[in-house]
DNA sequence: CTGCAGGCCGGCG
DNA sequence: CGCCGGCCTGCA
């Protein structure tokens, strides 16, 4: 079938944007293409070399759309070429997994997708997520296939912690539960941390139940557009230890480093460092 | 059966 | 204020 829209596309890489752990909610269906929700749409997607092919279950202003969640308006030709010179490890690193992207996912799902997160692993915080979007969110058939969206808070904020508990969120319900009645209370909270400077909000998300130090940094990179934010997991804690460390350092002192050496792109390292060592290839 | 998974909370020194 | 034990749950 026709695509709904075609975009040419250079240093950019489907696969590896999609399964380097920043999402939780597509699938695989075939080979290079992938299924998955933006907001108000389900989202089929496929890559052909340097061109990206569409199809939706809303086509108002997809490409708008499609362009702002994979951030297809940034040069990452100029990026890569500048943090290749940072130092051998990045440029080593960015051999195999150059075109990853940094995805702008829509706020209120990052901030419960990585509460969810904690000590878990993937294919859990997915279920999880799956599950409280079939129990709570808008129904769409796509391709004779059924989807469904994320939640507004509008249709969660009446969640009970028996659905969260259901749902496989286990000690993170309550979590969950306090912040959707802490963002049912001040509905202005969502909209300031969008204009916030990044250590402002930083603080800020903080003060949400489930959210510390890692959470807010995902919720930063993955949603809020700030380039500058290393998240530190076990995994980057590892890779950057055996890179720089040798040894064991308090994910305090990576952190620092980690801003001082690799400055407004420190992000988008993160991901190609996160990808390589759950790859193996470093 | 234990250990562990993309940490965080809460209580203690 | 930094440290550290405990934690839902499913899977190896």
């Amino acid at each position: 079938m026709k695509p709904d829209l075609e975009l040419n596309v250079e240093c950019f890489n489907l696969k590896y944007t999609l399964e380097c752990g920043q999402c939780f909610r597509w699938e695989c269906t075939e080979n290079n293409t992938y299924v998955g929700v933006i907001e108000d749409r389900v989202i089929k997607i496929k890559q052909e070399e340097n061109k990206i092919l569409v199809w939706s279950s809303l086509v108002d202003n997809l490409e708008e759309v499609v362009c702002e969640y994979f951030d297809l308006n940034k040069d990452y030709v100029s990026l890569e070429e500048e943090i290749a010179k940072i130092d051998k490890n990045v440029e080593e690193s960015l051999k195999y997994s150059s075109g990853i992207r940094i995805l702008n996912q829509p706020l209120f799902e990052t901030i419960i997708s990585y509460i969810i997160s904690a000590n878990n692993n993937i294919k859990r915080i997915s279920r999880s997520v799956k599950d409280i979007s079939r129990k709570y969110g808008k129904k769409v058939v796509f391709e004779n296939n059924e989807y469904y969206l994320f939640p507004t808070l509008e249709e969660i904020k009446n969640i009970t912690m028996d659905d969260l508990l259901e749902c496989g969120t286990g000690f993170r319900a309550r979590y969950i539960k306090n912040v959707i009645n802490y963002f049912i209370d001040n509905n202005e909270f969502l909209i300031n941390l969008k204009v916030m400077d990044t250590d402002s909000a930083r603080k800020s998300l903080m003060t949400l139940m489930g959210v510390g130090p890692k959470v807010a940094d995902c919720i930063l990179l993955f949603s809020l557009k700030r380039g500058e934010v290393f998240p530190v997991d076990v995994w980057v804690k590892r890779i950057m230890e055996k890179l720089y460390f040798k040894d064991n350092t308090s994910i305090k002192e990576i952190s620092e480093f980690a801003k001082d050496k690799f400055g407004k792109h420190a992000g988008i390292i993160q991901q190609h460092l996160f990808h390589n060592v759950r790859e193996g290839n470093i």
